[in-house]
DNA sequence: ATGGTTGTTGCACAA
């Protein structure tokens, strides 16, 4: 089984892509973040047509997540459970797939450190550390995966002395990452790939694409029981290339 | 180099 998570930048600008995409990779399961789409005009037919049923979270113009399945969809539910829809925005979607948990998520970027924006993307991670914890079990099948607008580690940001005093990198952002892996998550993708230069995430401007500049944002955070399970983890970066790419590459991981 | 490039029921603003 492959899942799949991608920052697509507007799923309307993207959806040639992004079908396309699915025909190449052949994920069982796409999690969307930023599709910038409201529901209505969430394309279930281009979806349908490839295979997939589509669950769409989302208000138009920014955010927007969805998850794409070919394995089934069911339960879906949108905003952190229980606390009704999101404040800040569509930036949760859950489902469940062939028996995993799966959640979509769009993490507030934070914009800058001094501004209520980062306060804001600290408490949004406060509420989801704690709709895991009063929704989940460790021991459940369950994957966290989108942009979570955070690079875990130095060696997840092509210069760390770059994004001193920046968001992403700052250590209450890591300490937040490293509560979801203290609650039992793993991280896949380094599971797999110690090495650093990896990344999911470029500047569109200055060529940083093809000057090797970015981060590694975005991930697929697995309960243990796939951890074990979790054959290989790979980022699409032929993805980012071409004519008017999403600034994300997707991440994908194959389960046996 | 306070530069550069995308997206949007855009015409500034978020990323």
């Amino acid at each position: 089984m492959r899942v799949a998570t991608w920052n697509v930048n507007s799923l309307k600008a993207r959806l040639e892509r992004v079908i396309g995409w699915l025909e190449l990779a052949e994920p069982d399961i796409l999690l969307m973040q930023e599709t910038k789409l409201t529901d209505e005009a969430a394309p279930l037919m281009a979806f349908s047509m490839a295979g997939y049923e589509l669950a769409h979270h989302g208000e138009g113009r920014w955010n927007g997540v969805a998850i794409a399945s070919r394995v089934g969809l069911a339960d879906v539910s949108l905003g952190f459970e229980g606390t009704g829809p999101d404040a800040e925005g569509a930036r949760f979607l859950a489902a469940t797939c062939a028996g995993i948990r799966i959640v979509s998520v769009y993490a507030p970027n934070g914009r800058a450190l001094d501004t209520p924006f980062y306060a804001a993307k600290l408490d949004w991670y406060d509420r989801l550390i704690g709709w895991l914890a009063t929704t989940s079990q460790p021991s459940d099948d369950l994957i966290l995966g989108g942009d979570l607008n955070i690079a875990p580690a130095d060696l997840d940001v092509y210069d760390p002395a770059a994004y001193v005093g920046s968001t992403h990198t700052s250590a209450p952002e890591r300490e937040r990452f490293g509560r979801l892996l203290k609650w039992g998550l793993v991280d896949a993708y380094r599971l797999h790939h110690p090495e650093p230069g990896r990344f999911t995430w470029w500047d569109y401007r200055a060529g940083h694409f093809h000057k090797g500049l970015g981060m590694r944002i975005d991930h697929l955070m697995v309960t243990r029981s796939l951890a074990t399970r979790c054959v290989g983890a790979e980022i699409d970066r032929n993805a980012r290339k071409g004519k008017l790419p999403s600034d994300h590459a997707p991440l994908f991981i194959d389960l046996a």
